[in-house]
DNA sequence: TATGAATGAGGATTCATTCAT
DNA sequence: CATGAATGAATCCTCATTCAT
């Protein structure tokens, strides 16, 4: 018999693969009762409901991105390197919990409506203000341009970052860090050859 | 009272924004009835299923896209135009169809595992042969960097471009060209400044 | 334009074939329209009811049948002769309305529980006093046998007449004449070669 | 608490009933479960559909009449006491199972057009391989008359033979045998008395 | 911890029927 | 006479959840 938090981390890990692979309404309870080996009615042992499933795998999720994310914005970095610095971070977070960021882009938007998952749209909010304040600043600095609408600067950014979790694979040809690197490149330098 | 196709549209628009708002299958047909000021019932006097609602609102918009898509491609520009013409047109399509593009990116994943909607991922092919192709051709001709992960660089723009759709608000600030021009600024030049 | 009566037998005609073919419950208005060439509504100008449909193939069966047998029963026949001639009746009246028998054999049991239908049952038991009471006035007269349970010989008499219906196709090998020629002979000396 | 399998038969038992006694279309889900006393949507537990519970109430029901058949087929027995035996062990099925007889009298020509039940077909051709066949080997032997077309004299000994299944009761005046007895009595005797 | 069986609230779909045109 | 569009009740089925064992 395995410990109990060991077999809950199982579970939740085992639900987070199906609710990102096909979506949490399209996912039936059964299906990752039958994924766990177990009937469905067994994993309400575990858990009180579907959703505290998705609960738990996101505030998981968002709590270790945040501890992440302070040590980061707590270093006092410069906004160039704050901003190579979070995307790297995030590239991580994408390698870890795969799963759990592909729910978070799939479903936190209708999900933050309930005040179950009021703290979705906290984050989002604190997400909002740290990556922005910091293109903002770099923009003062003068490291960024100031041409560009920054908002739009900011969705594309975040954006760009966030939806590798949607073909990022664990394991495979890059790591987290090269991919980072090359995003970056990408994002600051852009793709065009210079002349 | 309009006139046959002209309330088949009406209700695919309807239901598009429904289905873009909620997830398909978090969207009951009721609701969409309800938006329609008619019993879910009566929907199906106009359409077979609910499945066959996404399927013409999908497909519609995939044909309009196409055509947009090939007359650019026909137009034998350099890999770089071509690039800049492919992007503005995707912000008009999703100017245009944002339910439906958001309905897309959601959704087309799972469904295209069904028979019935195989043309989403022919689809999905041949869009990565237009890109790819048109980045690979920039690199050869010196036109575009060749120390990046040319997969990397293609899902970067893609991803750039129709993300969008997440958050586009048709009538907002800017209008699709005006977006289409700062992205292709960013992603070609980046966002840093040049010294 | 047709007159109107001729159109009403036509689209009972139609009805009747598919209610025989389908059943009546799994016949929908619908196919019946489609099979007359209109749209489902349009069947309610002509009757108030799928219901009245089936009533009106019914009675117009059954009045058509008991001119006959009332006829044959009128003749002061003996029994064996009796017996003969509601067996060739009968033939012949599957012959002219084998989609209405089709349809009583199927339906009248469950629909005689209705009080529309009332007709059903008391027609039933007019067809078993007509038909048992030659029976047993062929026994009491010695041309019949006396060693069978008489209600037994009044089903395997009926049942083997009636189930026809299901195989017989107009216009086939036999006429009903001949059908009713074989089948009186099996029925009346047996199947086997007396020896 | 009764063991699964044996709970499978009874809801089994309890849903033939009501097919039987209503026809497989009119026959709701709620129905059968409000017999079962339990709620509709609890039979889905037990079963994958409404038709799948026809499913298996006929084909355990065509795999026992088979059983029956072929052990009175491969008996060696001459044509007419292969016939009595056949006649015989019919009606033994018919007192066992007589719901599932009915259904299948009713319902078996419109499901035979499903690939699903296309063993129904198959059981037809092979039904009437055997009985014909003997039929015809009798009148080659003599034992059985031959101025009937034979064609319909098996259709007159088949029918006479199942539709008693909706009529018949097991527990009432009769047993299987004595029926048989009598039926074979008439077919092969007739009801007229000899001189 | 897990099972087996059931609940009950929907949800997609069907279909007889209505009715203005 | 017929159409086009809609109604509304009923139907099959799904699924999160419960609970005694």
């Amino acid at each position: 018999m395995t410990p109990t938090p060991e077999r809950r981390r199982e579970l939740l890990a085992t639900a987070a693969e199906v609710f990102a692979a096909q979506g949490y309404n399209a996912t039936t309870v059964r299906r990752i009762a039958d994924e766990a080996g177990m009937l469905a009615g067994s994993l309400y042992y575990h858990f009180d409901s579907k959703e505290s499933m998705i609960d738990e795998i996101l505030s998981t999720f968002l709590d270790e991105l945040w501890q992440g994310y302070d040590e980061v914005l707590a270093a006092g970095l410069g906004p160039r390197e704050t901003i190579e610095a979070l995307v790297t971070e995030s590239f991580r977070e994408i390698d870890r919990h795969r799963p759990a960021v592909a729910i978070y882009q799939k479903e936190s938007k209708h999900l933050a409506t309930q005040p179950r998952f009021a703290y979705l749209a906290d984050s989002q909010t604190t997400f909002e203000k740290a990556w922005l304040g910091t293109l903002e600043r770099g923009v003062t600095e003068g490291v960024f341009r100031d041409d560009l609408d920054i908002r739009l600067t900011y969705r594309f950014v975040r954006d760009t970052v966030w939806v590798a979790a949607s073909w990022y694979r664990p394991g495979g040809h890059h790591g987290p860090e090269e991919i980072a690197r090359q995003y970056l490149s990408m994002v600051l330098d852009g793709i065009a050859l210079r002349t």
